[in-house]
DNA sequence: ATGACAGTTCGGTGGAAACCGAACCATCGC
DNA sequence: GCGATGGTTCGGTTTCCACCGAACTGTCAT
């Protein structure tokens, strides 16, 4: 007895569905304001306003004032963690009927998950350096090879010296497979914006594959993707 | 948008005291009944029924049926993981005025963490492998150097060869640290249940570090700890 | 068969909270 | 200064759901 009742409290947050739209608007990193988190949400400012001051209060949430704007964000990347690890339970449950997807179709194909990259286009990067021996994946951990940090360096994504591990795998809610989080999967994501091969979408965490990224992605890859 | 009511979905189920209680229950692995959860629960068999069904509807725990028993059990280490990463954001908010925790003392000392051991205990043996280079950790993954391997097959605690990586960090709800999860967390408490090192207690989730384990941690690990 | 026990279903009650309309405060631009 | 805009606070309504008492089904024991 003693801290149950605090994980109920975080959990009840997130099982308001104003909240997880909230939550989930947020989970690429980005810092939004409250009216465009209203947006997400689907409810009124003011509601909004109440949701935001209860995931601040309890630490979910970091406030930044701007002007008359005030930016919201993740308070951590262990809310990130959290977040994805809640998603990869509700979408395994019930193998479902395959019912009507239509609508997440960009979301499945390309997107930001915190900081790194996901959907079919993480997942196949995953499977492309897997592959070619570059890293190895395991539901509990991940490590780069010898010849991997040589392609990394190559590649320019190679992550600053830090703690010799960094390569975390991700459940990916979609696919249903890992693809690559921590330092690496950051570092990898954030090459990938520099070369201009993905670019962001409004008011979504989907991301397109530029023409640019098409073949680049083909080239140091081997992936092709339709989206 | 349609994935997001399922994960607040599966939130507002955790987000009700007396089923976060069920859940805490089971997540050290074990089976329990409905009358042992109700139990934990602090509501009556009626009232846990209702959650019962709720969760096992949701997949979050499976049932089996032996006689008049009904034996409920996390449905998948994935619904153990979710709830650590719950606890681990649960635990980190609002630094606290250190209240109050009088009672949880023996749990914060050793515990089982789903199926691997945590607490003082568990961050310690932590420590120890990294002090001694037969492990690396950092936030995102673990990786167990040759020496280590060495050691771990000394030791009787090497998992069966599967994949390479098998060390996953977990954070220590109570310590704030980093203890050892993953195939080999769960290899490493198995051995030291099988060596009579630890024991479980009744009704509580905490274990007892007996005589024998105490010289054995401080010969192999050179762990001292006072529980 | 009979009683004991595990577990569920049903009905009613009470409390909590999500929601919005309206009014209010602060900041920006002119 | 003024209006426009971002954001919050307040009140009242409505909906939802956790909870328990009571009654029921099934299994085990003697």
């Amino acid at each position: 007895m003693s801290d149950i009742p605090r994980v109920a409290a975080v959990a009840a947050l997130l099982g308001d569905p104003a909240r997880a739209n909230i939550m989930n608007a947020l989970l690429d990193g980005r810092a939004l304001t409250a009216k465009e988190l209203a947006f997400a949400a689907r409810v009124s400012p003011q509601t909004t306003s109440g949701h935001l001051a209860k995931l601040t209060q309890a630490a979910l949430l970091t406030v930044e004032q701007q002007g008359r704007h005030r930016y919201f964000r993740l308070a951590s990347p262990l809310v990130g963690q959290m977040l994805e690890s809640i998603m990869a339970v509700a979408g395994a449950e019930t193998p479902r009927t395959a019912t009507s997807w239509k609508g997440g179709e960009p979301l499945r194909n390309a997107r930001t998950c915190y900081d790194h990259l996901a959907g079919r286009l993480g997942v196949a990067l995953a499977d492309a350096l897997t592959q070619r021996g570059y890293i190895a994946l395991s539901p509990d951990g991940g490590e780069v090879t010898e010849t991997g940090h040589a392609f990394l360096r190559d590649f320019g994504a190679e992550p600053g010296p830090g703690k010799r591990v960094f390569c975390r795998p991700c459940l990916d809610w979609s696919e249903r497979r890992p693809h690559i989080a921590g330092r690496l999967g950051a570092a990898l994501a954030c090459r990938c914006f520099d070369l201009g091969w993905v670019a962001r979408l409004r008011d979504t965490r989907a991301v397109a594959i530029t023409p640019l990224g098409r073949t680049g992605f083909a080239a140091r890859f081997g992936v092709t993707l339709s989206g």
